[in-house]
DNA sequence: AGAATCAGCGGGATATTCCCCGTATTTGCC
DNA sequence: GGCAAATACGGGGAATATCCCGCTGATTCT
């Protein structure tokens, strides 16, 4: 279709924001938003009925996330165009998106035009990427960046667990049997390896990855 | 217009999300928008210009989130009317925000609707409270249920917040404009009432609480 | 064999945490 | 009001943990 109109279904569990890009998109005279959500479930349950252009999905949502929705809605219609609006601004989530099979990805912060470029993109059936988040994963590319978590020797992995569990350096210099300076190193390497600047931040990265009970 | 013109400034980091609710808000007649910030920062530094009747903010924001932005622009102006609007639905939130000085507190799932009416309201000198929120509330206060956290005085909760978020104990310091010492004293009283061990347990118990992104 | 890499170990300097104390402000009670 | 108890806030000295370095031994590649 020549730019004929977009139709867009827009998921989102805060209303408000929803009414917001509702009225910022129709603002546009190509872009009409066909349908709301407000949570993953309903998304999958309504985009058979709508069959939308272009989805506009938020990922963190209560229930069943935007992720396995993504998942959901590709299995039941492969060709369905879905374009993520996180909050998020790190590389790994993007990744995590795309890797599901999300048409684009662009976080919150960027401009109101941007949105709509990214629908127009998204729509024409190419994949758009915010320019900083591609930035990102181009460098961790060249790096050869994997799992940080990987790049722990398995003797420094157990130290990590053990600090994020809250124990102290000593408390886990004796059950190693190791001197506490000694694990003050593995503490030090690990941070290096994981790029943390202190132990709190250690126990973030440790929830982040599923390690510790959220 | 009947009740005149509500002159609106509107603080949130997120561009897209800041134009949608310019829309939202200019459909009515006694709304307006006069001016936007992407940071807590600005906000303190445009508002003594700006002077609007209504400060529509959200927390959680990169650099001095929304609270410290609270804080700085009481300060200045006691008169000031801020209403938060906040993507958090747990009643903790809503109760520091509201002791900090601010006049409404409303989450992101509320209609478009309440929106303008908690603005109306608050620029007509009372207080706006989610009812979801106010409900939470009055059931911990029958319960005599007690978060652990607000057992935090308030310096105490800067510091905790601060330390969770990664910073150093001399970060921390040289902001609060105190002895890295004194930072230590605090640190250790947190723990003592929060019950952690180390500052790893309390950076866990930050994200549970749901103070620091997931 | 020699060079390179890396897990593991610990020493000295630095940063943080522990456990005190003193002061100022608030709270509760008569 | 006046007084005592409780609490918030700031800091000092000692104990502890962390940072950054160098060193050893094991493994791998050339």
């Amino acid at each position: 279709m020549a730019v004929g109109n977009i139709r867009v279904m827009l998921v989102d569990d805060h209303a408000v924001v929803r009414m917001g890009f509702r009225l910022l998109l129709e603002g546009s005279s190509d872009i009409t938003v066909v349908a709301e959500s407000d949570s993953g479930e309903d998304a999958c349950r309504k985009f058979p009925d709508v069959k939308p252009d272009v989805v506009v999905m938020d990922i963190s949502m209560p229930g069943i996330g935007g992720l396995e929705a993504i998942d959901r809605i590709l299995a039941r219609e492969p060709a369905a165009r879905i374009l993520v609006l996180s909050a998020h601004e790190d590389a790994m989530h993007a990744r995590r998106v795309l890797k599901a099979g999300a048409a684009g990805y662009l976080t919150k912060r960027s401009a109101a035009e941007a949105l709509m470029q990214a629908i127009r993109q998204v729509h024409q059936g190419k994949t758009f990427l915010e320019p900083e988040i591609a930035q990102q994963l181009a460098m961790q590319q060249l790096n050869g960046e994997r799992n940080p978590l990987d790049m722990l020797s398995e003797k420094e992995f157990k130290v990590f667990l053990a600090l994020a569990k809250g124990q102290s350096v000593a408390d886990i210099a004796d059950v190693m049997s190791l001197s506490p300076r000694t694990i003050g190193t593995h503490l030090y390497n690990i941070k290096q390896k994981l790029g943390a600047s202190n132990s709190a931040e250690l126990a973030i990265i440790a929830i982040r990855a599923g390690l510790i009970a959220p």
